[in-house]
DNA sequence: CAGCATGTAA
DNA sequence: ACAGTTACATGCTG
């Protein structure tokens, strides 16, 4: 049995830390969901979702015998129910030989834990990976749930009900209970029923299945969807199906001359060329690749049957056939028989090799020689960008690659002249920055989601661009940092750009509300997700400690801390705590000292700039002016004197820093697991991370007895899944004998606690009487907003007020005397902001 | 081109 | 659950 745990401690008290040390436990093998109050921290794309049809299917796996105990409730506290008697979820008797097998299946929950020390683990591994959700993979234990959502990206992947069921009895210790076994049919059997497909900028729904077509025309919602003069039915020939190879693979390298004439005739036969050492004797991989490749000709059908629908609509009916009917619909595009669009020349360079899991990845999505849209997790430095321009040089058609920000545009860009041999003028990036043009009858543009989205207050020329992008038919849509789409805005790229395939690329798949699970019919299934301990083992990402500090808070911050009304205060004072301060300054200097390159987050800008200057740093915020950016981080990536720096949440995505070697993290956006992860993210592209016995630090600082380390224990959640171990540390060692350590006098910490109450207020109460002045702009807007524009205060109230701001800006310019090179920049927004209030004042006074 | 206003994400 | 904060992209204006 593995060993039994519970998520929650002492009632009212913090979360036990899920993993203190290497060792591990899965997260939920003995505790139903019932039990596991608030722990629904690792739920991705799963199965929880407004009632549905698939409710009364998932349903099917809590067996009537079992019932959450009535008094749940009644015992007081949020343990003691863990040490009643309960029922073992094993009854079933072990397999002879179950020591040869790895996984244990809950007939309760659909929750499987597969042992990693067991023999037949890889293998394992892989076929799980395929068709479950992985909730947490630590180091003895990786946990993984079966849901309907992941049972269709298996069977999309190309696994067939047979399969997953002979697969699961040959893995299990015990035999499959049988609720599971019913469960993978009814799943299997509805999905891949219906397809989406786009043909000459027209969207049909295709299925084999004249039935279901007649269903789904009844269907109120398709009905009204559908094209109204086009026929009722269309029905054609079915597209034939062949092999493939994906560019930059080994296979590839060898025939990539041949692939051009022995693609027609190469059906089953090219398969076998694939050369298995690639994988260095993995056999998991072969038996993967072997799963995709059986689903090949059996179900042929000779004739297909559509009906055309409005593609204004795409989206509504996805989430309605998903979602309502349970008949997801299907992306998949036929790429090499495609041609209606121009094919556009371009390949990887002949001396690009892809890595094993980028492959792997790849594979999932051209395993039978379509393209099928979905979603591939990697972390970030995994090579996220190569496998978008691997599957651009596989479609060979028009792509449209859609990022964030106008600085990961031109990074997109930089990558695929770098990896790929497309002609510079069939690249384009449109940004507001940029608008170049694209002549060529194909190519690949590069813009981001705001570009895409934004209807209103559009400048002549991006409405051309635009025109030429909504007109036209894409190949590809790769979509960068993926997690985003589901917000309101961005997830209309989906019906305005006609595409035949999406690809979706993110480092985590996580949002901390629950339109996650929107991506399943925005986008695709998840088509795989890569082990990111086990790419850290193999040295494609960098190895990292991980650290928890705790701070106690000294008696000062702690009294005002436990008076503070609002949680805006309250977390300033315990990122601003005089001891939290002390760690970093000893961290900072213990790792420069090691030769390590930090960099110090903090979302307070506040505290961002207090730390900076005190500790004389460069540090970049959103006001940094993008000139100033590049200068600190030149400096910090090529001088040697300049060893940290300190990041707002900028730094937090798409900045690359490859020199960066610890991170120290003092004041964090609540629980966003995302934030924490992608910060991690910063230091795994690390370039040392093949030195020997190199590692990467990553430190957290927490206040002692705040809401710190409530957030902290949150945030925390996807990494440990991903099986980092959260060292605790109480005490740093050294730190009380390092000289000029600061705030070290009780005149020093009440100094500071002045400065800090000061800024709270100023940032907080007072700001009403004088919002008009001095407060930020959003203040200002929600003002005007709501249409009540507040009198300004008396002229003395202003005028003290005045005084006040003027005070904590003049202060700042004077310490900013201290500081090194690039500075001046850094409080130019001071003087502007200056400036702007005595004007404000001035108009005020006219 | 800088600076401003607006909308949006997280 | 809620509001508040920070950052970003974009188009308009002088």
């Amino acid at each position: 049995m593995p060993p039994k745990r519970k998520g929650t401690g002492p009632a009212g008290g913090r979360p036990s830390k899920r993993v203190a040390s290497g060792v591990s436990t899965p997260k939920s093998m003995v505790s139903d969901d019932d039990y596991s109050e608030g722990d629904e921290s690792s739920e991705m794309l799963s199965e929880r979702e407004a009632p549905t049809k698939y409710d009364s299917v998932v349903k099917k796996y809590q067996p009537s015998t079992y019932q959450k105990p009535q008094n749940a409730k009644s015992y007081g506290d949020a343990a003691s129910h863990l040490f009643k008697p309960k029922r073992d979820f094993f009854s079933e008797p072990l397999k002879p030989d179950h020591h040869l097998r790895p996984l244990w299946i809950s007939p309760h929950n659909g929750k499987v834990v597969l042992e990693t020390f067991a023999q037949g683990f890889k293998q394992a591994q892989n076929f799980l990976i395929n068709i479950g959700e992985p909730q947490s993979r630590t180091t003895n234990m990786h946990e993984y749930t079966i849901s309907p959502n992941s049972l269709f990206a298996a069977i999309s992947v190309g696994l067939t009900e047979q399969d997953i069921i002979r697969d699961l009895e040959l893995f299990s210790k015990t035999k499959v209970p049988q609720n599971i076994i019913d469960f993978v049919r009814e799943v299997s059997q509805s999905f891949g029923k219906i397809r989406l497909v786009l043909k000459h900028n027209r969207y049909f729904i295709e299925s084999q299945d004249t039935a279901v077509l007649q269903r789904l025309l009844r269907d109120p919602v398709i009905s009204s969807c559908r094209v109204q003069d086009s026929e009722e039915l269309r029905t054609e020939k079915a597209a034939q199906k062949g092999g493939l190879i994906i560019p930059g693979t080994k296979d590839a390298a060898g025939v990539r001359e041949a692939v051009a004439q022995a693609q027609q005739a190469q059906k089953r036969e090219g398969d076998d060329d694939e050369s298995d050492d690639e994988y260095g004797g993995k056999e998991a991989e072969k038996d993967m690749t072997d799963f995709l490749r059986e689903e090949e000709d059996d179900d042929e059908v000779d004739q297909v049957h559509s009906f055309e629908i409005d593609g204004e609509n795409i989206q509504l009916i996805q989430e309605h056939c998903s979602t309502k009917l349970g008949l997801p619909l299907t992306e998949e595009y036929d790429f090499r028989a495609d041609d209606a669009n121009a094919t556009l020349d371009i390949d990887l360079r002949p001396n690009v090799q892809i890595r094993y899991y980028q492959e792997h990845a790849l594979s999932k999505m051209f395993g039978n020689g379509r393209a099928r849209s979905g979603i591939i997790v990697l972390p970030c430095g995994a090579g996220k960008t190569l496998v978008g321009i691997t599957a651009a040089c596989t479609v060979k058609k028009s792509a449209i690659v859609l990022c964030t920000s106008a600085m990961s545009a031109v990074q997109w860009k930089e990558e695929f002249k770098k990896w790929s041999n497309i002609n510079p003028e069939d690249i384009a990036i449109f940004t507001s920055g940029e608008k170049e043009k694209l002549n060529q009858k194909a190519g690949v543009i590069i813009c981001t989601y705001s570009m895409v989205t934004q209807n209103t207050r559009r400048a002549h020329d991006s409405k051309q661009v635009m025109d030429f992008i909504t007109s036209r038919e894409w190949g590809l849509m790769v979509l960068d940092e993926v997690h985003v789409v589901p917000a309101e805005m961005f997830r209309r790229v989906t019906n305005r750009i006609k595409t035949h395939s999406k690809l979706g690329l993110t480092a985590t798949l996580l949002r901390e509300d629950d339109k996650i699970k929107d991506l399943n019919f925005l986008i695709g299934p998840k088509l795989y997700e890569a082990n990111w301990l086990q790419l850290s083992e193999e040295g494609h990402i960098a190895r990292v400690q991980c650290a928890e500090v705790w701070c106690p808070m000294t008696t000062e911050f702690y009294s005002e801390y436990l008076q503070a009304k609002t949680t805006n205060k309250r977390s300033l004072l315990s990122t601003m705590n005089p001891r939290k301060y002390q760690a970093c300054q000893f961290l900072i200097d213990y790792h420069e000292k090691r030769g390590d390159k930090v960099i110090v987050f903090s979302d307070n800008v506040y505290a961002l700039e207090k730390y900076a200057r005190g500790m004389t740093k460069p540090f970049i915020y959103g006001d940094t002016s993008q000139r100033e950016r590049e200068i600190v981080l030149q400096n910090f990536q090529q001088n040697d004197a300049v060893s940290t720096i300190f990041l707002s949440k900028i730094g937090d995505t798409s900045l690359d820093l490859p020199e960066a070697t610890c991170l120290i993290q003092i004041s964090s956006h609540y629980g966003s697991r995302r934030q924490e992860a992608q910060r991690l993210g910063r230091i795994l592209r690390a370039k040392r991370r093949n030195d020997e016995g190199f590692n990467a630090f990553f430190y957290s600082l927490v206040s002692k007895d705040t809401n710190e380390m409530y957030y902290s224990s949150k945030r925390q959640a996807f990494l440990v899944d991903q099986g980092y171990a959260f060292k605790v540390i109480t005490h740093l060692k050294g730190m009380e004998n390092m000289k000029n350590l600061a705030y070290n006098t009780q005149q020093d910490r009440m100094d500071l606690l002045q400065d800090v109450l000061l800024q709270s207020e100023t940032a907080g109460d007072v700001e009403d009487i004088k919002d008009d002045l001095f407060s930020d702009r959003n203040v200002a807007r929600q003002k005007k907003k709501g249409g009540v524009r507040r009198q300004a205060g008396t002229l003395s109230s202003l005028a003290g007020g005045e005084d006040m701001a003027y005070m904590e800006y003049a202060r700042g310019s004077n310490a900013n005397k201290a500081l090194a090179k690039p500075r001046d920049a850094f409080f130019r927004k001071e003087d502007r902001l200056k400036e702007r209030k005595k004007k404000a004042a001035q108009a005020l006074l006219d």
